[in-house]
DNA sequence: ACTCCACATGTAACAGGGGACATGTACCTA
DNA sequence: TAGGTACATGTCCCCTGTTACATGTGGAGT
């Protein structure tokens, strides 16, 4: 249902297309919630039949202009206070670090610090992205403020992540402990 | 796919029943790779018809017996060395903190309190996992050695999440910016 | 006016995951 | 020995998400 409530969310701070919406959800969302636009269409004719939103066909451009109403107003507001928080998480990466002993001492080294350069690299990025906003209208919105609080996360945990598979290139890959010289 | 090498991952360590796997699954990866029965059942069938393990019906207490087979073995090891990891991740969390500025301050406050809790719990329960890993038999075999590196992991996110939501409640909810009194 | 391209909206087919349900088996206890 | 309970394996259906494909539209350049 995450999806469902992201479209809600971003049609809150304004009227917008299906194209407007895969946008942002590419530009913005994307380090935390990936949508393409198949299933953003998909579920915006659902939220239309919902009565959450209201669609404008023939907007500029003929582009489809999608409205909230107060129904699916109340209806956000409604999941962000009482709905329970889905907590599921899933990485790849972690998943692979429980089988790192299948793999060669080389191999594993050469892939942990491919992986830090790519969580290093995702954090710098979105760093720089909270760079902007501080420089440019940090303060200015609400909504530029929530979207730095959540910028803030996502470099939190790519650096975590980064400085993660920095630490696990120093740890020995095998026990020698008191093994008799081979 | 990750499912599937999660099974022969953990059946390269040695025979286990597809209840093994799935008690296995819900004690070391649901952090980090939730999985339920139901698709763990069916992926071992898959894997069997691919001859990436073997079936012995009949094992201790009509329990099915699944083995890891060479073709498996060397299946999981090339996934490690040479497949793409997929980086994506979803965080219903921070999805929602983009949204933050729609709830009532004090709404707001009271659910980042809730999840900071949840986190810090979290990241503590992963700490003692890894300080039992370290009392009893880390530096014993290359597994627990693989796990304790998978923990590490586990604990720097979940810590970086609470973390973010502890430094989130002192953001201001608001911005006066010279607001004229009220 | 014509054509091309970026913009924009969709459909179809498939893969993965979760919840509910169904079944069977061994062991323990009354 | 009858019944309960924890163990164990499986199926089914639905929902979500991804990839590939198909179509339509407006504006810019020639």
């Amino acid at each position: 249902m995450s999806l469902r409530y992201g479209l809600l969310g971003l049609l809150a701070e304004g009227p917008a297309s299906g194209y407007d919406l895969a946008r942002r959800f590419q530009e913005a969302l994307s380090p935390v919630w990936p949508a393409q636009h198949p299933k953003i269409y998909a579920e915006l004719s659902r939220l239309s039949d919902a009565g959450m939103i209201e669609v404008d066909s023939h907007g500029p451009r003929g582009r489809k202009a999608y409205r909230i109403t107060d129904t699916g107003l109340s209806e956000v507001r409604r999941w962000l206070t009482e709905g329970e928080v889905d907590h599921t998480l899933r990485t790849e990466s972690v998943l692979r670090s429980f089988f790192f002993w299948l793999m060669e001492p080389d191999d594993l080294q050469e892939h942990l610090r491919r992986e830090q350069r790519f969580f290093t690299e995702t954090a710098d990025l979105a760093r720089g992205y909270a760079a902007a906003k501080d420089r440019g209208d940090f303060g200015t919105s609400p909504q530029t403020r929530s979207m730095r609080v959540a910028v803030e996360a996502a470099i939190g945990f790519y650096q975590a992540l980064a400085d993660w598979a920095e630490w696990a290139q120093t740890v020995p890959p095998a026990i020698p402990e008191g093994d008799p010289e081979s």
